[in-house]
RNA sequence: GGGCCCGUAGCUCAGUUGGUUAGAGCAGGGAACUCAUAAUUCCUUGGUCCCAGGUUCGAGUCCUGGCGGGCCUACCA
């Protein structure tokens, strides 16, 4: 099953934070999802961009004594730069305060008010004063006496009404399990589409949408109440549609918009499952539009002690005397390419993964340094001093020719496979295997102890034609990875002007006496000294 | 409290519908090789599969109950 187009989002990043490794790593898994249909020609439509409104981005703006804005363009800025330190590719960033963006959510809460999926009612709930929030009736009768359930000992809770509006999300909960069921709408992995479908179970209330002015400002405001403002979800989802157009007043970028929607995979965190998974979906399903083909929900990195591993956190352990593997700090040491590399290797979109400075280390200079770019090397340099540096001629294919043969195959199979499979792990394995047979081969052929000879030379040339062809396909294979040093090994093997996957994927297309460059040295190794230390 | 999920070698993880002596990679130990980024190849050490019961001819795999951890529980995003 060929698809005619990608489109693939992350989420967008609330400002309030500062960029941590778990928005570096939705980043990557994007770029490297949409790398890979780019790779195979396919259309590719790769959205990121920040989330600007809220309480908590007001708040900020009100200690630090500037306006919302302002500190809106400064968050979203350090998220552009960490998508660049990154070498992300995405083709739009939408920021929540654009105009093009709000103009729409307007737009969709008037459809919404007017078919009458939006209500007024009373809200009546605890609320703290402290807290300055309301917290659910099960939330303060798990406390001693009714207290606030962030400080029993020193909040109290009083009991309040307040007007505001309701999305009617329980009219749809049918129609998104139905959705659910039938596959229309999938959840990845398996075991979140347990998870919302037991949310589902519970029964579902209607979502409140609303703040009032008085409370908080920095929203879009209701174009039916002035007010109110809309809150947090209804406001953030839709950045997935304004985008690329949806309700635009052009035509063009209304067809646009239709070209790409539905999308493809939503890229999230487990933590924001139930406001992809149920949410958004009922609220498409209200705006009458096709539900997203997938989510994509991932877990988190977390440091060696099991902590969510974001921002700074002071505290080592284990002896451990090192500062916290930071993204930035990883982007330090390691640069971009081994960062994306680890990155895209960390886990299985899933479960979380413990991961601390030698276990990147190691991954990158295990697949990195010692495998790709150490192959590359030795044959590189092996190909100067036995054939002049020029590709030679395969010869006839034996029986340990076919074997490398299929394995550098294997990992263009994956990649073909890729968009349908979404598996990166399969691609990453199919690598690895290549160059170990390309390792094995050589240990067994040692082409070097050929060339010494005038009468095996030749045969050591062959060897080095199948070992480098085979290279030559695990680095198309890794393209979207690591897409510099792929393009310096392309380069060193002779490929010139814009990289042609469909021309270039065939074993045995490499032309005899295509003229090899110098060793291209694409991936050092990581000593243990270029960890910083506290 | 409720829902869902996780707990397998020092580390990161695989373990398909329960079936032979539980696997990989990395790290550790030994050897070989020497073209290469102290690399590569071969051999090797290492596990009460969280605990306790149960079902079964047979359980890492199913059931029950614990222990430990995570996310959500609808107004933090």
């Amino acid at each position: 099953m060929t698809q005619k187009r990608f489109y693939v989002t992350t989420p967008i990043y609330y400002v309030n934070d500062r960029p941590h490794i778990g928005h570096a790593y939705s980043s990557v898994l994007a770029d490297v999802l949409a790398g890979y249909h780019r790779l195979l020609g396919i259309p590719t439509w790769f959205l990121t961009g920040t989330d600007e409104h809220g309480q908590k981005v007001q708040e900020s703006a009100a200690a630090r004594g500037i306006p919302p804005q302002e500190l809106c363009d400064e968050m979203s800025q350090h998220f552009r730069d960490l998508i660049e330190r990154l070498e992300v590719r995405n083709d739009d960033f939408i920021r929540t305060t654009d105009e093009r963006h709000t103009s729409i959510v307007t737009r969709a809460l008037a459809k919404l008010h007017e078919q009458g999926d939006i209500y007024l009612a009373d809200y009546e709930g605890w609320y703290c004063t402290r807290c300055e929030r309301y917290w659910t009736d099960k939330e303060v009768d798990a406390t001693p006496d009714q207290r606030c359930p962030a400080q029993p000992e020193l909040h109290d809770v009083e009991r309040l009404t307040e007007k505001n509006y309701y999305f009617r999300m329980s009219a749809y909960a049918e129609r998104l399990e139905t959705a659910i069921r039938a596959g229309e709408f999938r959840v990845e992995p398996q075991k979140r589409t347990n998870e919302v479908l037991g949310f589902l179970a519970q029964g579902l209330n209607d979502l409140c949408l609303s703040r009032n002015r008085e409370r908080l400002d920095w929203g879009v405001p209701l174009p039916f109440d002035d007010a109110y403002v809309c809150y947090v979800w209804v406001d953030a989802l839709l950045n997935y549609k304004s985008a690329i157009g949806y309700l635009a007043d052009d035509d063009a970028e209304r067809a646009r918009h239709d070209s790409w929607w539905p999308v493809d995979v939503h890229l999230l965190g487990k933590d924001i499952l139930t406001n992809h998974a149920v949410y958004w979906p009922t609220l498409l399903l209200a705006l009458g539009e096709p539900l997203p083909r997938q989510l994509l929900v991932h877990g988190w990195l977390l440091d060696k002690s099991g902590r969510k591993l974001s921002k700074t956190k002071a505290k080592d352990d284990g002896g451990d005397t090192r500062p916290l593997p930071t993204i930035e700090r990883l982007l330090d040491v390691f640069g971009p390419e081994a960062t994306r590399w680890f990155l895209s290797t960390a886990m299985k979109p899933g479960d979380d993964t413990n991961f601390d400075w030698d276990i990147v280390r190691e991954r990158v200079n295990a697949d990195l340094a010692n495998g790709l770019g150490n192959t590359a090397n030795r044959l590189l340099k092996m190909a100067a001093t036995t054939c002049e540096g020029r590709y030679p001629e395969l010869g006839e294919a034996g029986e340990r020719e076919r074997g490398i043969q299929t394995a550098a195959e294997e990992a263009i199979a994956a990649v073909e496979a890729f968009p349908v499979s979404l598996d990166l792990a399969s691609v990453v394995g199919a690598v690895r295997r290549g160059v170990d047979a390309i390792s094995l081969y050589l240990s067994d052929e040692r082409p070097w102890k050929l060339a010494k000879d005038e009468a095996t030379r030749p045969r050591a040339a062959e060897i080095l034609a199948w070992s480098i062809e085979a290279l030559r396909l695990l680095g198309l294979a890794v393209t979207p990875i690591v897409p510099r040093a792929a393009a310096r090994l392309r380069e060193a093997l002779g490929g010139v002007g814009d990289l042609d996957f469909a021309a270039e994927r065939t074993f045995g297309t490499l032309a005899v006496g295509t003229e090899l460059g110098a060793p291209p040295n694409l991936f050092p190794r990581v000593g243990e000294d270029a960890i910083p230390t506290a």
